[in-house]
Parts: structure tokens; sequence; C-alpha cells
DNA sequence: GTCTATAAGACGATAGAC
DNA sequence: GTCTATCGTCTTATAGAC
């Protein structure tokens, strides 16, 4: 007990969940067997409930951290006197967020359906309170007259969509790099509330 | 044989496969099982293998025929003589056939990695058409000057995913109706271009 | 065309040795 | 903290009766 206190337990569990988080954005949750974790961190599958009590238990874990972590993430940045300023750096944290954390993201997003009521209900607050940050973004700059939004609550998810597919189809190393993609996606989401993008950035012109 | 030629039996089959759509769509296809599937139709599993080899193909058969239908409604859509009207086009007819097919739609997004390499291979070509389909317009548009865009296939797959994520939040009997959510992405999508929509589609703003 | 029965193995989770 | 061994159940798919 003395011997391996804090030291090894905490390693193997770290790496069950990094092991656990690429199985799951590969396979599907539903799709990988505990024994699958453990062959990948070196470990028989029995030593995993050392850590965990349940699989369902490490997806929940990974859900909630990866949900936490992006809403912290987002307090840090954030603070801005006009709409426009705002949903700039908004569109900005999003895109570099996805494109850093693609595994968490995807888990995030398309698990939802596999867990059970009560977790379910806590990582759906947590998408929730994510929405509503955009969604006042949005409100603001509507009642200011910056933007022209149609209809606010469809627009926030409308966006969020935009944004989020940037996961289905960037890879490392294509033909644009992360600080290009960014301002795109930043001029695409100052389009849709009706902005001139290039006035705001018109440095792009020249990069693409 | 000659009692149920032709009758019971393509009865089953398309019962078979509106069932496994429903559970793949609501569980996930690794979640769902041959027994679950036969239990909905009344039957039982082993009478599934009258139909269908293997569960995989019942999978690869709902993704392709959904991406079928999808391109040939498509097609019998298109015709128009301006970018402008043909992107409207296609917006409308994305998000109605996207509202009127859910489980299609989300089958055919969500189960990709679910496919093996074959059937994976011919899915992503059907997909790659549909895409190629708004490419080009979203080309045309830019050539003729119609268009403000900065990079086109990042725009081509940031506008299908943000119309592709109406299926995330709609549900019938909400606060809109198709017609007026349809209004709205259409309006979403021509900003993203650099179109006024309001000039497009007046009657919009009276209606929300 | 559907049934029952079953093969052959994988699953999540637990018990107890070390 | 990790191992081996195992429980009980579930899985896809097949075989043969009707």
């Amino acid at each position: 007990m003395a011997r391996t206190a804090g030291s090894i337990g905490k390693e193997t569990e770290k790496r069950v969940l990094k092991e656990a988080l690429t199985l799951f954005a590969h396979h599907g949750y539903a799709a990988v067997s505990m024994r699958q974790i453990a062959g990948k961190c070196g470990i028989q599958a029995g030593a995993l409930y050392n850590y965990f009590p349940t699989k369902q238990s490490i997806l929940h874990g990974l859900m909630k951290s990866h949900m936490q972590n992006l809403l912290t993430a987002l307090d840090v940045e954030q603070l801005h006197n006009n709409p426009t300023q705002a949903l700039e750096a908004f569109a900005q944290f999003h895109i570099r967020y996805h494109i850093d954390k693609p595994e968490g993201v995807f888990v995030a997003y398309m698990e939802l359906r596999n867990l059970e009521p009560e977790p379910y209900a806590e990582i759906m607050k947590l998408r929730q309170k994510y929405e509503r940050f955009l969604r006042r973004i949005l409100r603001e700059g509507q009642a200011s007259g910056d933007f022209e939004i149609d209809d606010v609550p469809v627009t926030t998810m409308a966006i969020i969509s935009m944004m989020t597919g940037v996961n289905t189809w960037f890879r490392d190393g294509g033909r644009l790099s992360v600080e290009e993609i960014e301002k795109i996606y930043v001029n695409l989401v100052l389009s849709v509330v009706g902005l001139e993008p290039e006035l705001l950035t018109p440095r792009l012109k020249e990069v693409t």
C-alpha cells in the first residue's frame, strides 16, 4: 500500500481514460469492450474495476470532464465590450478548442444516447450552459443593432453546428493551417449575423 | 412456396428495415441486437436471416438506400439559371429532406464508423457526390461574382454541417413550423455567401 | 417463411490469490 | 494494484423441424 500509494495507481487511471477516449471516439462506446480498453493500457480487464465501477462510469467521466474543461476555458477567455468582439472571440475559441481536442468533442457529441438518464441530464445541462453563452452574445448584438438575426435560438444552434462540423473534415497536415481555418470560420460566423467580415480581417484575402 | 411468394416475405423485409432504422437511430447500431430487431417485427431472430445474411448488411442497406434516395430527390429538384436560385433551392431541399427523414439522416451520419471497409467506401462516394453538388453551386456563384466566399471547400462543409444540425434540436410541434425553419435556414445560408437575405424573402420578418 | 434449439464465443462484472 | 479464473448472460449466426 505504502509502495504504490499515489504513484502507479494515478498513472494507470489517467492511461485508462486516455485509451478509452481514443477507442470510444474511433469505434463508439457500445462497440468497445472493457477487454479492449485494458489491452491498450497493458493490463487485464479485471484491473479496470479498481478505478471505475462500471464501463458507463468511464464514459460519464470522460464526457463530464470534457464539458467542464470546455466551459472553464471559455470563461477564462471572455471579457469583451461589444457583441462583435465577443462573437469573434467565441468563434475563434470554439474552432481552436474543437481542432485541439477532436476526440473529446466527438465522444461528448456522439455518445449522449449511451448515457443513462441521470448522467445524461447532467451532461445536457453543461451543453446548454455552453449554448446559452452564444445565445446571449447573439441577443445582445441583436438588441444593440450590431447583428441582423431572424431568430436567435435557431441561429445559435446553426452557428454551433457549423463550427463543430470542422471535426468531420479537418485533418492535421492538410491544405490549410489551423490559423487559416480559424479565420475562415470566424468570417463565416460574422457573415451569418450580417456583418461584412473582410473589413474586420483584411489579411485573409491574401492568405487564401 | 406458392402460397407466400411475393406477399408476406416482402412485407416482412420492409418491416425489418423500418424497425432496424428506428432502433439504430435511437440506440446506435452496435447497441442494438438482432433479437431486438426481430422482437419489434414480431418474429424470432433466426427469421431475419431469410432476408439479410448479416447484421452489417442491414445497416449497409439502410445507409445505401438513404443516400440514393437523397441523391435522386436532389436531381429531380434541380434546374436553375443562376447560382443564387440554385443555392436557395438546395438549402430548402436539404432542410426539408432532413426534417422529413431524421432517422435515415442520423444513421447515415453516425454509423459510418461501423461499416466495414468496402461498404464504407461505397457510402462515402455517395456522400461526396452530394457535397460536390453544393460545391459546384458555390464555385459558380463565386466565379460569377454573385457570392462572396473566402474558401469554397470549407464553406461547402460549413453549410452542410449547419443545415444538417437542424436534426439535433428540431422536434415536431415546437415553436416553429417546418416552413418557418426552412426560411430561416435559407436566409442563414444566403448570409454565409454574402447575400442580403431579407430582400429575397421579405415576408419572413413578419412571421418571427 | 418462421419456428425452436443450439453452436461458439464475447460481454460486463466479481472473487480471491499474490 | 494487478493477476487469473470464473459466473451468468448476451451475442451473431446456423441447422433442421414444420
